[in-house]
DNA sequence: GTCTATACGTGGATAGAC
DNA sequence: GTCTATCCACGTATAGAC
């Protein structure tokens, strides 16, 4: 396939997959005012979703590229547009900030997460999904993605628990898929947690270095292909001994 | 083999590594007062090189637990035992350090990987090498990788691209290999940049992701082992066809 | 070589006007 | 709902004593 037609047929896919699942800035924010709503002052719903969007955004943008902890609210107000004073109609403290991120950000990917695996009966086609839908997904949600991975480590030490959780159960969906595999024998016997933890570094190498990526070409649809080859490949009922060369 | 015993193997192993491989923090201090002697204003080289040694080590542990930017000096004045004016005599800003730490750590990493991949001849040895050395290397000087990882993203522009580079050219060092691989036959034919990407990242995790594979009573020989496996089977000349179920 | 004391800027957070 | 003005703690960095 000449590349221009392969880069298409990748953008296609990805446009289909986010109508499809449904995940979108606005949504989350709704979420998180559905939630937080306590926390933040504005009653309009409207006004304070647009506002929470924006806020949200320019965290994850100013975040990303210098860290949470380097961020002033100085730079959030300008970026926003917001007075210094005005964003603390949002949030009490920069702390509930990422707490809050964190928080939503982790759920809807799960959520989704699920959705989509759940969608497919065969331990193949799930593993297959499940690596789809990460790259995808991540692809969507990239800036979210980066923030939870890289400020995970910074939180207060109940929050960083709870992170943590969440990104083993993350690895559990996918350990638990290929358990599946392994009981009605379409993938060969290995620890499944040690295999899902190495499917997830590479599925993370694709947010976390998405400039590299880039560079080289790749496009997200493509990236989960090679991700799914090299599953298929390590899981491969094949024994060893007709590997090793 | 009982998990006493391989543990106690995979032990011996890191400790023989440790040894051939010759790095320390203090031969890193050394180093770095060499290149940077002009920044340090303490001529005696041994007390120089002693303090630089504990400044480091707080630094890489207090910027692993909450980032670089939220180390403050003060921070590091109370973990080194020196005064906050005491800190000046070895740099000049805390931007200097930063990129002090980054050079130095990045230079001596590749020196070693390169080393020990050079003292084997066919690529499947060379590849199982530098796979070996990368995990074990960064069992060593984990502190470091990771701050190099972290704070990579949060230099000044020169300094990022100086990392970036740094980085692809560790990269390249499994690329080459795989490509020499493919043009003995020993691996099958793939892109060999996405091959090496896909390795490395899986190697990352091992430091970036110590507790969680402490927690699972994996060792760093162990792991090693692991990421050969895959690099094996995913490298491994037999055709889809008969891999696919 | 290292310390204490201090200058000076910037940070998060709040009060009260509009 | 949002802004401006302001508080006060803490940040980096330096000067000068010991």
């Amino acid at each position: 396939m000449v590349p221009a037609v392969a880069n298409r047929r990748a953008a296609d896919e990805l446009r289909v997959f986010r109508r499809d699942a449904g995940v979108s800035m606005t949504e989350l924010c709704r979420a998180i005012y559905a939630e937080h709503g306590d926390s933040v002052s504005v009653q309009n719903e409207t006004i304070a979703v647009a506002n929470l969007a924006r806020i949200v955004d320019a965290t994850l943008a100013i975040a990303n590229r210098k860290g949470f902890a380097a961020m002033s609210l100085r730079d959030l107000a300008r970026r926003t547009g917001l007075s210094l004073g005005g964003l603390y109609a949002y949030f009490q403290s920069k702390d509930e900030l990422v707490a809050v991120i964190q928080r939503q950000g982790q759920r809807q990917i799960e959520q989704v997460l699920r959705r989509q695996v759940d969608q497919h009966v065969t331990a193949r086609a799930r593993l297959d999904e499940a690596i789809r839908a990460h790259v995808l997904l991540s692809e969507i949600l990239r800036p979210w993605f980066v923030f939870l991975y890289m400020e995970a480590r910074h939180l207060g030490q109940a929050e960083r628990r709870q992170a943590v959780a969440m990104e083993e159960a993350t690895e559990e969906i996918f350990a638990a898929i290929i358990r599946e595999g392994q009981a009605d024998g379409s993938f060969r016997d290995t620890d499944a947690l040690a295999a899902a933890a190495m499917l997830k570094a590479v599925l993370q190498d694709w947010y976390l270095k998405h400039g590299k990526h880039g560079r080289r070409g790749q496009t997200a649809a493509g990236y989960a292909r090679a991700v799914q080859e090299l599953a298929t490949r390590y899981l491969a009922p094949t024994p060893m001994e007709e590997i090793t060369v």
